[in-house]
RNA sequence: GCCGGAGUGGCGGAAUGGUAGACGCAAGGGACUUAAAAUCCCUCCCCGAUUCUUCGGGGUGCCGGUUCGAGUCCGGCCUCCGGCACCA
């Protein structure tokens, strides 16, 4: 174990120090502002490592712009809504307000311990009255804007404990708490109309130039925009059958419907009476599986003849309809034409019922085997007129037909579903609605916000129903309209509300008159950094991007996009490689580390471990390392503390100085330089390597040294966002005025970089052969002649001549010879 | 199956198309010490030579290509990790 510096005494002392200067609060009208926010979490405990990786990014962040001279605002609350909370309450008796408020005291005490900026100011508790008041109030904005409304839905329903599970609760068609098979009953539930803005979302994926493209690519895939033909066929007794499809080349190849079972048209259909018992068998069984279950691609696919026939619009022909839930009623018009040749499930469906299977594209080139999916360098075949056609003029062409002849239109269709928001649970924010037996739906006046969640509640062991429903104090009220009595919405709202609009209220957090004030809002958003996991890219991140848009359309903001940027941090897994869980019991608390070694160590050993966009495996090796260099850093300080101080602008003349003090500064520039553009690059690992080489450089350090305390300054400069409290020590024993955060950031002397000799790497024929030391001034010419000269290089020019050379300037020449 | 990301020493990792392995960990050797810890110095991808500090060859998952030059670019695979998965 290296001797430690004191970091027990610096790391409370310096973290006294910046809250009473107040040095992260974030002023109210900044003139060069820097938003940087950390995904907030559930409060379920207490903090591991993957918050700590993800908070000491955005605390580097935040303390680098400090330097740099921004208005840093750097704000933390908590997603404190959620269901562990009642299943604590269930298990341990505690009430799940007392057992979130205590873990945030907890966590929060963490945080603080380990040095992270947030501006406590800010903070903000989404499970408090005057948070959720206004998730309440955001409520209304989408009902009033038409985009909340409610109608039946499917749901998970596990039969024995009596409650509905989210789809994640649902492991492989099971109950994840008594393994019962879950079932799907139809509930009637709210959702918020994110579809009416689903080209929005999908087409200012373009203006995210700061995000990540894998975010980008997953939310463009998550929408799932696919533009094709919606095409009327047409049953024997004149029932319109609409199909959507992208592939209306294959309109030929159609040899059968298939109708999703819950379809309503099947009602209409002349389905045989010999049939009718069968078709009903079919549906009551496709209805008791869950869409976990219909929607899995493994699953071998079946259905059943109607007995029922449509006509082709385009030939004529007639096909048999059957029924089968591979076809989802969500999606399209809940109906398909099958095109076996052309169509993988299709042609699993066909082979399964001995359906026919006709090709009606083939290759320009060459043999078709089916199913034949492609459309490039294919053309039309069996199609009539459009024969011989290729598939995109193919495409275009039946499409002009049937939008001519008025039997369908082109369509655009989305993957992308309406949000279901509503939860049967306690411990969420309430609806603020109200059902009236006479006036319906009425919405809660604004100036009656909050609707207050009620402390006591019969029971938190769900009964398939909101536990607010047995309430009576709460559901039971007053209509606002007519003032006869009426009920209150029974259900909670998901937690993904209230972290939809977190970090506007970051900008304007106590205020108890709206949500906030937009012009507050306007002043620090969009967020300029945003940092958080990737498992948010298709829930949490598109939702937020939802509510921006309302909230701009609706005129509270004024930018359509919350977040210039937005930065992945790898996931922290364990020695072994695992994802680092509370069920695994694998996860790693930081503070028995901190308490050997300091935070700021334990910082240095995160950083250092991996590139921050990586995913790291934890292990405790790297600490020693870190311990070393802060304590070999330490006691050079001490060394120093009394040699020449330079002022904090300062040159040194590369002429006049030793060679020691050259060859320092020069290691110097050089680490000044790489860490600018490597913290720009969130490449905290490789800023803590060059600070490492110059450390390297100082050696022994002679006493007349004019450059050593001085770059030793400005290396616990670079170190100050990683290691703040070290830095922050390190600044005062060199004699410099406390706050680090307030000194500047150093920039790189250029001349220091500028040499008159170079170091160039020689190649003959692309192998390196040697290196040389020559003026940099020297021609390419001479360079060359100079080379041939060396006795060293003779045996590669002997008996050869020299095609040709590449020279790239101070770094490498390329001799090729033959 | 589809969409991302990644494969570099014993390990974590570094390298704007230009000297592969920076920086660190581990390991081995040495100095200091009564001893240990701490600290400092040296060695540390593989093979072969060697006057002992140099030289030659090979090497960044595999196979090709482009280039004076490829870890990096292009094409085709393999493996691992994430996400989505019957969306017509």
């Amino acid at each position: 174990m290296p001797a430690h510096y004191p970091f027990k005494e610096i790391e409370p002392k310096w973290q006294k120090y910046w809250d009473e200067h107040k040095l992260f609060l974030a002023p109210e009208s900044p003139q060069k502002k820097y938003m940087v926010v950390p995904m907030f979490i559930y409060p379920s405990g207490d903090i591991h490592m993957g918050h700590f990786r993800n908070y000491t990014i955005t605390d580097a962040l935040a303390r680098k712009k400090m330097m740099e001279g921004y208005e840093v605002m750097h704000p933390f609350g908590w997603d404190a809504f959620g269901l562990p909370a009642e299943n604590a309450a269930i298990k341990l008796g505690i009430h799940p307000e007392a057992w979130t408020l205590k873990n945030i005291e907890i966590s929060r005490e963490t945080l603080k311990r380990i040095g992270i900026c947030f501006d406590w100011t800010r903070e903000v508790t989404t499970c408090l009255p005057d948070y959720y008041k206004w998730t309440e109030w955001m409520f209304l904005l989408m009902y009033k804007r038409g985009l909340a409304y409610r109608t039946m839905g499917k749901v998970n329903w596990c039969p024995k404990d009596k409650t509905v599970l989210a789809n994640e609760q649902v492991v492989g068609g099971l109950c994840w708490r008594c393994d019962t098979p879950v079932e799907t009953r139809e509930l009637e539930q709210w959702y918020f109309k994110i579809t009416a803005y689903a080209e929005r979302l999908l087409a200012d994926i373009d203006k995210l130039k700061g995000w990540p493209e894998s975010v980008k690519t997953m939310q463009r895939n998550w929408i799932g925009k696919s533009t094709g033909l919606e095409i009327r066929f047409e049953s024997e007794n004149g029932v319109p059958l609409t199909v959507f499809t992208t592939r209306p080349d294959t309109v030929f190849g159609a040899t059968f419907m298939v109708v999703a079972p819950e379809h309503p048209v099947l009602e209409k259909l002349p389905v045989p009476a010999g049939k009718k018992s069968e078709v009903k068998a079919y549906q009551e069984k496709s209805r008791r599986k869950t869409d976990i279950e219909r929607t899995s691609a493994e699953r071998e696919k079946d259905g059943v003849f109607t007995g029922a026939f449509a006509l082709n619009p385009l030939n004529g022909e007639k096909i048999p309809i059957w029924m089968a839930d591979y076809v989802l009623a969500t999606y399209g018009t809940g109906m398909i034409m099958a095109v076996p040749a052309h169509d993988e499930r299709d042609f699993e469906f066909a082979k399964k019922y001995n359906l026919p299977i006709r090709p009606v594209i083939a290759p320009m080139e060459g043999n078709v085997e089916l199913p034949y999916t492609y459309t490039e360098k294919a053309k039309l075949i069996n199609s009539g007129a459009f024969s011989d056609l290729p598939c995109e003029v193919g495409w275009q062409k039946i499409a002009d037909k049937v939008e001519a002849e008025g039997k369908g239109r082109r369509k655009t269709e989305y993957r992308l579903r309406d949000w279901l928001i509503s939860r049967q649970r306690y411990w969420g924010c309430p609806i603020p609605i109200i059902h009236c037996p006479k006036d319906g739906m009425v919405p809660v006046p604004e100036e009656e916000l909050p609707v207050l969640l009620p402390k006591k509640v019969k029971s938190f062991i769900p009964e398939g129903r909101s536990p607010l429903a047995d309430v009576p104090e709460f559901i039971n009220t007053t209509c606002p309209k007519c003032n006869g009595p009426a009920k209150r919405d029974p259900d909670t709202m998901d937690t993904f509300l209230c972290s939809s609009w977190y970090l506007f209220r970051y900008a304007d957090p106590k205020n108890e008159k709206a949500p906030f004030e937009p012009k507050k809002v306007n002043t620090w958003l969009p967020v300029d950094n945003y940092v958080g996991g990737i498992e948010h890219a298709t829930g949490h991140l598109l939702y937020f991007r939802f509510f921006t848009k309302v909230l701009q359309d609706a005129g509270y903001v004024n930018f359509d996009e919350p977040a210039r940027n937005l930065f992945n941090h790898g996931m922290v897994l364990d020695a072994q490689g695992r994802v680092m869980s509370k069920s695994l019991g694998n996860t790693v608390s930081p503070i028995e580390e901190i308490e050997k070694e300091g935070c700021d160590v334990l910082r240095l050993a995160m950083f250092f471990a991996a590139p921050s966009d990586k995913e790291m495996l934890w292990t405790t090796e790297g600490v020693l390392g870190q311990s070393r260099f802060l304590s070999r850093f330490w006691r050079l300080a001490q060394e120093l503390k009394d040699y020449f101080k330079a002022p904090l602008h300062y040159k040194v003349d590369m002429h006049t100085s030793t060679e020691y003090d050259r060859a320092l500064y020069k290691k110097l520039n050089w680490a000044i330089k790489k860490a600018a553009e490597d913290y720009a690059d969130y490449q905290f690992n490789t800023v803590i390597s060059a600070v490492m080489e110059l450390l390297n450089t100082f050696g022994e350090v002679p006493k007349d040294s004019k450059v050593a305390h001085y770059a030793l300054s400005k290396a616990t400069q670079l170190l100050a966002p990683v290691a703040p409290h070290f830095s922050e020590e390190i600044w005062q024993i060199l004699g410099h005025k406390p706050s680090i955060l307030a000194s500047g950031w150093p920039k790189h002397d250029q001349q220091a970089l500028e040499e008159t000799i170079m170091t160039l790497a020689v190649q003959i024929n692309g192998r390196l052969r040697h290196t040389v030391t020559l003026p940099k001034t020297m021609p390419e010419v001479e360079i060359l002649k100079h080379l041939q000269e060396l006795p060293k290089l003779a045996p590669h020019f002997e008996g050869k001549s020299v095609v040709k050379s590449i020279y790239v300037p101070e770094k490498l020449i390329n001799v090729v010879v033959r």
